[in-house]
DNA sequence: AATATATTCCCACTTTATCCCACTGTCTGA
DNA sequence: TCAGACAGTGGGATAAAGTGGGAATATATT
């Protein structure tokens, strides 16, 4: 169960939380619609997973050898600012300040939701992002695309 | 049952003592809530196991044939600072000053939790870390996950 | 032995964040 | 045009989290 999508606008309040955009909670199982693991994400931005899609990673990181540096080091990596977070009666999510600061949330956030995750990123960095790669786009589709086609 | 998960900062107080971070604590089971083995960690950190998983990493470390000298060694190695620590009544953990030294803590600590341990960072060396590694992290990421891979 | 340092146990205080409640606006159907 | 439902907003109260330190006890150092 998966396959998110969607493109959301909220606002942070004076406390730092949004509201969970309800056209996304429709897309969630019941199942994951209160709990989310929120963490740092690749880029600049933060990553929320829904409870139960978390649970599956989880499961798979759980079965690596923990002797092995590398795999330590992964594992640091994925989980950094790993914390649970819960809507509230109100259906928002709080961001703690230390996860606002840490990829620069201002008022203005955008949620975008895709596969099993969703990416919270400042309004205004996520266009900086966007346009500073729309220039590479078509390069960008040769090179991660290219490869797929059957002919040629 | 473990699982851990999370990021914490804490503050050492003036006598080396942590409070225990209360999202922490929910996560253990009431057998491990008090008592906890801090040990010298892998890298730059010192290793805090609840109780009841080290005496699971124990058991099975006992059962190595200690005939052989280099898993003498590693045993040695492994349970050299270990101690027993437990929280005292306001739910604080206190570092002793040799374990501070050993792995530079000053005032602003990080606790990692991940899988069955909690793991000790000075504030300004795990931040180091992190982004020494995060180049590598897609990388290291492709490496270890890549087996995994459900395929796209 | 005496001094200094580290650890433990206890009590008291301050701050924060979570939970809850109340309100406004907007859309829809009757 | 009004009532009702739901999306969205704001903020207060209070239990819980977090902080600080005195004094007693233990351990180490000279």
């Amino acid at each position: 169960m998966a396959g998110l999508v969607g493109e959301f606008e909220v606002k942070l309040d004076a406390k730092g939380r949004f509201l969970f955009p309800s056209g996304l909670r429709k897309q969630l199982s019941p199942a994951s619609q209160r709990d989310f693991m929120l963490n740092k994400g690749f880029e600049d931005c933060l990553t929320l997973y829904p409870i139960t899609e978390w649970e599956k990673i989880s499961e798979k990181l759980s079965k690596m050898n923990l002797f092995k540096p590398k795999n330590r080091m992964f594992y640091r990596l994925f989980h950094q600012g790993a914390k649970l977070v819960s809507l509230d009666n109100a259906g928002r999510i709080l961001v703690p300040t230390a996860h606002m600061d840490r990829v620069g949330l201002e008022q203005d956030v955008m949620l975008i939701a895709y596969n099993d995750r969703i990416e919270i990123w400042d309004k205004q960095k996520y266009f900086d992002m966007i346009e500073g790669n729309m220039a590479d786009f078509a390069d960008l589709a040769d090179e991660v695309m290219g490869g797929l086609d059957d002919g040629e």
